[in-house]
DNA sequence: ACGTATTTTATGACCTCG
DNA sequence: CCGAGGTCATAAAATACG
């Protein structure tokens, strides 16, 4: 196997990714000495052997996955990782680990549980007496009901690593380099308008990969076409775009990089683009989701159930009225399979009831974010949702690219856009968005 | 300025230990 | 057996010197 950072050989898993001894020693040495080094050929120098360029090599490291597992006396490490994918249990640290469930009797348990030995206090040791039809019926029923949840569970996992995995790592990266390295993203000089288009490469590209997920979550490829419709609806990827970026949307700055550039996305750019009501509340609802502390899996099966919601579309008014349609059995299916992952995480009940009361305000928020978003990403132009009327009842959207080439009257715009936000505050999403079923 | 010797620094193969 | 971290010979770079 080749060094992920030169061209050696590499000789092991050092610091989390495969490299040479040279490229292991070097990270090691990197991280003691402390010392930060610039590139001065634009930091794309390639990585050789020996001679390379030390920012260059450094910055290599760190893009491939490379990490100082503790650092003596930075107790921010430790806090910001876990704060990230809290994980007792079901642990997993990164965007490319895999945690395999397995059924044990009617219980879903992770593989792990099994090898450190605690399968008897889970699975019960022998059943001596011989069980009735009915009972017998009734648990093949819940094991094949476990089993079928294993299997979507894994599937979660593996759709996550597939679609998002690269994305993940990348902003993972960004974000370390930040936090635990002291070191701000190189960033080419750009424009305001570079940054705009990058934005909407980006949207598009997170559309697309948003219904690829949703592609590969067990279930999907079955729906009929007018249930699978109902999959693309834009609220849901709003709300898709939201969490997969919360672990990196911080109140103090943001670390996700967009576009084929790369550019970091950072408060800068976000304070250049959009209202900062806006990019405040984003920030809070961020701040809000960390704090209900979903392992990375769990939010990822959250997302599939927020999938699954059946429409409230008015095309589909008599599909919405049908209880026993495909999409209502999914959904259903994934909010038990998350709940039986957060009861097993949970220490306890009350744990897991405030996990549950968490989610179920983190629902209301969405609502009110969702009514921001309606103006902005129309606004922005970065997917064509719904016409914008239907939205706006008519109102002129303020478009920003507009705005910027002073294409329309200032006073005009502002008027505009006063009545718009006003608006947004005002739509009552309570219909498209129902908490009961958590 | 140039060539050579010496010193300093960075590297990576190998080692130890948990 | 694996990987984090230590050691040390040595390659390479920097500096001194004639």
């Amino acid at each position: 196997m080749k060094c992920l950072v030169c061209p050696r050989n590499a000789t092991g898993n050092y610091y989390g990714a495969h490299t040479c001894e040279g490229c292991k020693g070097f990270f090691r040495r990197m991280l003691e000495s402390g010392t930060e080094y610039n590139c001065n050929f634009g930091g794309k120098c390639e990585v050789t052997i020996r001679a390379a360029c030390k920012a260059c090599r450094f910055r290599q490291c760190l893009s491939v996955g490379m990490r100082k597992r503790r650092i003596p006396g930075a107790s921010q490490t430790t806090r910001k990782e876990s704060s990230r994918f809290p994980s007792p249990g079901f642990s997993v640290d990164s965007a490319t680990q895999t945690q395999t469930l397995i059924v044990v009797g009617d219980c879903v348990v992770p593989s792990s549980a099994i090898s450190s030995g605690s399968l008897e206090s889970i699975s019960g040791s022998e059943t001596p007496t011989p069980l009735t039809d009915f009972m017998s019926r009734y648990l093949f029923l819940q094991s094949a009901n476990s089993r079928q949840k294993v299997e979507t569970f894994n599937a979660v996992q593996n759709a996550v690593d597939l679609v998002y995995g690269r994305q993940l790592s990348q902003w993972q990266t960004c974000m370390d380099r930040a936090l635990i390295y002291g070191l701000v993203q190189t960033q080419p000089e750009t424009t305001l308008e570079n940054i705009v288009e990058a934005y909407r490469e980006h949207n598009r590209e997170s559309v697309t990969l948003t219904y690829q997920f949703a592609g590969m979550l067990p279930g999907a490829s079955e729906l009929d076409p007018s249930e699978r419709s109902q999959l693309k609806a834009w609220w849901k990827w709003m709300a898709f775009w939201i969490i997969h970026r919360a672990p990196f949307l911080m109140e103090h700055e943001s670390y996700i990089t967009i576009g084929s550039q790369q550019y970091h996305y950072c408060h800068y750019w976000t304070s250049r683009m959009s209202d900062t009501t806006l990019t405040a509340m984003r920030d809070e609802f961020c701040a809000n989701f960390r704090s209900i502390g979903l392992t990375q899996i769990e939010t990822y099966i959250l997302l599939a159930v927020i999938i699954f919601e059946p429409g409230t579309d008015a095309d589909h008014e008599s599909l919405r009225k049908s209880k026993d349609h495909s999409l209502h059995a999914l959904h259903r299916h994934y909010t038990d399979l998350l709940f039986d992952v957060l009861k097993r995480r949970c220490a306890d009940r009350s744990e897991l009831s405030r996990t549950c009361r968490n989610l179920e305000k983190f629902f209301s928020e969405l609502k009110r974010l969702y009514g921001l978003y309606c103006m902005y990403i129309p606004v922005l132009d970065s997917v064509k949702p719904q016409p914008a009327d239907q939205i706006f009842d008519g109102n002129y959207i303020p478009f920003v690219l507009d705005a910027i080439h002073n294409k329309r009257d200032n006073r005009n715009l502002k008027r505009i856009h006063r009545s718009t936000h006003e608006l947004c505050f005002a739509i009552d999403c309570s219909n498209r968005y129902k908490t009961d079923t958590i």
